[in-house]
RNA sequence: GCCGGAGUGGCGGAAUGGCAGACGCAGCGGACUCAAAAUCCGCCUGGGGCAACUCAGUGAGGGUUCGAAUCCCUCCUCCGGCACCA
């Protein structure tokens, strides 16, 4: 039994100890020492601690993060690192109701464990800086920014539609909304007009979408927020209500179309709607109005396979050619985009075209180009089509023009007589921005009673959250903090008047709007941050995080980064310079024929494949999938460290595969990186005879040649792979190192010490007590990065393929600077190369000096 | 329906115009051992061959090229996002 083998669970608590007493990784927070060297800020997606604790896809971007923070340390670097708490959220307000305590405690408990697990993984963050979301010290600032807004007429209340949620007693904001649904819990949400906070996020949609231009972020995730914002171009186009002085506004991508409109509809919410409808029609129309109102979007959406709608009597007149063309109702028209109504195409728009041929109204092609009569299927293309039958009174024709020159002609004429105007329209609407729960920032505001609103100053924050007994709204259907007693309710204002707190709370995406800001320069007392500060650590140089927040969380923070640049609070445009998505961690889970699933210990999976139940031995079917709790295949980090360490843990994580793929955990794979770990440990240590590894030497590394070229081929690729986050392949080069240096004849100590170095920010735990054991007297977490030399990259001696018609048929060892002629001199005469061009003369010789050389006859 | 991304051994994956399968897992054989575990060495895409070697092969089909997993076209499958946005 070896006595002295490697053993994670005694140098793993050593080091983590070793490093906290020494404030191994504190950055300074003095500008002074700051100063002269580079800066790196590598910020993780701050998680929200959930009750469940962690589970191994949270540590996978926590550990991509650490090795570049560890890496960029060594190379020199000032770096930023830190780790939080998105404290505030449903959840914990849930379990506050279910278990009778309060959110703070539940929150304090959870972040407990989050805390305890993140620190066995050996993170390199500068605990220091911890911060937390629903502390007051920090939503204090939270109700700062909000202040900001509020006074930069960002921020106003509105009777909006929302999106109700019943079973939660809060609203949600659209983007938490999906097929009538809460995403997070699937809970049927209902429309309803109710007073909120809305953040005109708008404002910003054009700089939203501008700015990702320059961002180093992955295409898709910018695609979907161009999507999100949706910008397209049209004009506004004013039609008058016939018989009547009364007119309205549609907004249009296609008024090259105009010719073609054989109706307009208006959305059910439309204000106009009663106003216009004929006595004849106001029954159908108001039945219609009312459905519409009680249907949630779910039925809305269900509905959207075939149009509803209904004619409301009046007629509109088309401004090209003075036609009446008649209104209609229909919810296929939105109110919130647009003006809420539309000029109709059914020739050159599908849905039209639908809802044209559902009640009979007449189609009429005005582009011409399809290759199906326009009465089958409308025709929407809008390059190469040309207009036809667009001749109106008043001289104007688009006939003969091409769609685009069409667009401009008729916006022009448009704009010339007052009827139109050339407009861009975003679908980004602005950010319902309060909720009805206690677990979140009160909003810095008051109501007096002649309904005023008023923002509190800067000097009364923060407002807190006040002790309540019940997390319930009203039974009046107020919020929860209208439990609250008066002494919280009432505020004096300075002129004496009293006033009503607000009591809807900001939603949980406030918090984590800014926390990369309060990470700068955490414990400020007098301000957010520090400009100075801001100005050395903006903008973040690696934002690592899952792809589920790629437009909520990354939209809004954008949003109000954008609005502290225009108050002059930050110095950078955007935050995120540098966006990278992880992918999920999936794993197997197994399931008998009625659907029941059983816990993977419980399971033997055999050779084959095929995996069947222990103890009846009943087959069962595996297949891989999102780990949650219900499938009873959750990997704990805490099962894998208690097994195999943190450092396994942690190589396993990036070793999996291409980190922003999805990838299924496999425990087999983690003792492969243990194993590799252990051969690593026997490089320096003899575990039999105790004591270090008698190959050791302290010969230049030049005294093993070749190890020494395996040793900077592996600095230059360890390097290069860990900077572009492609850990695999860096740590499968460690890997080739180790395997030849547990067979070299001897092992020169610099050989080592310089590989260790590599390896540390990935296994820093076995790297520093390797470096110690080895007599290095300061931390290898402080040691320097190594560098490499090019010349002992490329081998003495280096092998051409030769191939006869693009096909291998021999190599050749060469010296590495042969040159052309002779490589190919060496190829021609090749035995097998020879033999296979069977006598016939050469057609053409492709020469790829230090890779092949391709032979055709 | 529209917009992205991906399909490579038994498995995770490598190679992004130049030797397909690096590295790891699993498996097989060997050494060590009384034995086992651990460790070390070797084999490990499929077909044919005693072997040297040879034929086929990166979802399917076609193309460009001296040369294609990689570039282009058509199609299939899977994953993600959006979905009456006028």
């Amino acid at each position: 039994m070896p006595h002295d083998s490697y053993d994670p669970h005694t140098i793993e608590p050593k080091w983590q100890e070793i490093w906290d007493k020494r404030q191994a990784f504190k950055t300074p927070s003095d500008p002074d020492e700051l100063a002269g060297k580079p800066k790196f800020y590598v910020l993780d997606m701050f998680p929200y601690p959930s009750g469940a604790g962690l589970h191994v896809g949270h540590p996978e971007g926590y550990t991509a993060t650490d090795v570049i923070a560890r890496m960029k340390r060594m190379q020199g670097f000032n770096v930023l690192h830190p780790m939080g708490w998105d404290a505030f959220g449903l959840p914990a307000e849930r379990a506050a109701v279910r278990e009778g305590l309060h959110p703070a405690d539940i929150t304090r408990r959870n972040v407990d464990t989050f805390r305890r697990q993140i620190k066995r993984l050996g993170f390199s963050y500068d605990w220091d800086r911890e911060i937390s979301t629903a502390s007051a010290d920090y939503y204090r600032w939270t109700q700062w920014i909000f202040l900001q807004l509020y006074n930069r007429g960002l921020a106003y209340m509105a009777d909006v539609p929302v999106n109700w949620c019943p079973a939660l007693g809060t609203v949600l904001a659209n983007e938490e909304v999906k097929d009538g649904r809460y995403v997070e819990t699937g809970d049927p949400v209902e429309r309803r007009l109710m007073r909120q906070w809305m953040l005109k996020i708008t404002v910003y949609a054009e700089r939203l979408l501008e700015d990702l231009e320059g961002l180093d972020w992955p295409e898709s995730v910018k695609e979907m927020q161009r999507n999100w914002i949706g910008k397209s171009r049209g004009a506004d186009v004013v039609f008058r209500i016939a018989d009547s002085d009364r007119d309205f506004t549609v907004f249009t991508t296609r008024p090259d179309t105009l010719f073609g409109a054989t109706y307009c509809v208006f959305s059910p919410e439309h204000p106009l709607v009663a106003a216009i409808t004929t006595e004849e029609r106001r029954a159908a129309v108001e039945d219609y109005v009312t459905a519409a109102a009680q249907k949630s979007d779910l039925d809305r959406t269900d509905l959207a396979k075939s149009k509803t709608g209904v004619f409301t009597g009046a007629s509109a007149v088309n401004p090209v050619n003075g036609e009446r063309i008649p209104i209609w109702v229909a919810d296929y028209v939105l109110m919130g985009y647009g003006t809420g109504a539309i000029m109709a195409v059914p020739g050159h728009d599908e849905r039209d075209h639908e809802f044209a041929r559902a009640f009979d109204l007449p189609i009429i092609e005005v582009v011409s180009g399809s290759d199906k009569p326009i009465e089958e299927a409308a025709f929407t293309d809008n390059q190469d089509g040309v207009m036809v039958n667009s001749t109106g009174a008043d001289g104007l024709s688009l006939d003969g023009l091409r769609v685009p020159d069409a667009i401009a002609r008729i916006t022009a004429w448009l704009e010339e007589r007052g009827l139109g105007t050339g407009r861009i329209q975003y679908r980004l609407r602005d950010w319902l921005f309060s909720r009805q729960r206690y677990w979140g920032e009160p909003f810095p505001i008051v109501h007096t009673d002649d309904g005023e609103v008023v923002a509190l100053d800067e000097s009364w924050l923060p407002v807190g959250l006040p002790a309540i007994d019940e997390y319930r709204p009203t039974e009046d259907g107020r919020p929860p903090l209208a439990r609250a007693g008066d002494d919280w309710l009432k505020v004096a204002l300075p002129d004496g008047r009293i006033a009503n707190r607000e009591t809807n709370t900001m939603p949980q995406w406030a918090g984590s709007c800014w926390y990369y800001l309060r990470f700068i320069d955490p414990h400020n007392e007098s301000e957010p941050w520090s400009k100075q500060l801001e100005n050395y650590w903006m903008p973040i140089d690696l934002y690592v995080g899952g792809v589920e927040h790629a437009v909520l969380h990354l939209l809004y923070a954008r949003f109000w980064h954008k609005v502290l640049y225009d108050c002059g609070w930050v110095s950078t445009k955007e935050p995120f310079q540098k966006l990278f998505n992880q992918g999920m961690i999936l794993a197997y889970s197994y399931r008998d024929s009625n659907g029941k699933y059983y816990l993977p210990s419980d399971v033997e999976v055999r050779e084959d494949g095929t995996a069947t139940l222990r103890a009846t031995g009943e087959a069962l079917e595996s297949q891989i999938e999102k780990m949650s709790k219900s499938k009873l295949n959750v990997v704990n980090p805490d099962d894998v460290i208690a097994e195999y360490g943190a450092d396994s843990m942690r190589l396993y994580e990036l070793f999996m595969g291409p980190l922003e793929v999805q990838k299924p955990w496999q425990m087999k794979g983690v003792e492969g990186v243990y194993r590799f770990l252990q051969r690593t440990w026997r490089l320096v240590v003899d575990e039999k005879a105790g004591g270090l590894n008698p190959r050791l030497t302290d010969a230049p590394s030049s005294s093993e040649p070749e190890l020494e070229r395996t040793l900077h081929k592996t600095i230059k690729k360890a390097a290069s792979d860990t900077e572009s986050l492609q850990m695999n392949t860096g740590i499968a080069q460690m890997m080739i190192f180790v395997n030849e240096a547990t067979t070299a004849e001897t092992l020169p100590r610099a050989t080592v010490t310089t590989f260790l170095r590599l390896l540390s920010p990935y296994a820093p735990h076995l790297s520093e007590e390797l470096w110690h054991r080895l007599g290095e007297p300061d931390l290898i977490a402080h040691a320097d990065w190594p560098q490499y030399d090019e010349t002992l990259c490329i081998d003495e001696t280096i092998t051409v393929v030769v191939q006869i018609n693009g096909k291998k048929r021999d190599e050749l060892q060469v010296a590495k600077d042969t040159d052309r002629g002779e490589i190919e001199r060496l190829a021609l005469a090749s035995p097998n190369a020879l033999k296979h061009m069977e006598g016939k003369k050469p057609k053409k010789v492709v020469v790829v000096p230090g890779r092949l050389v391709n032979i055709v006859v």
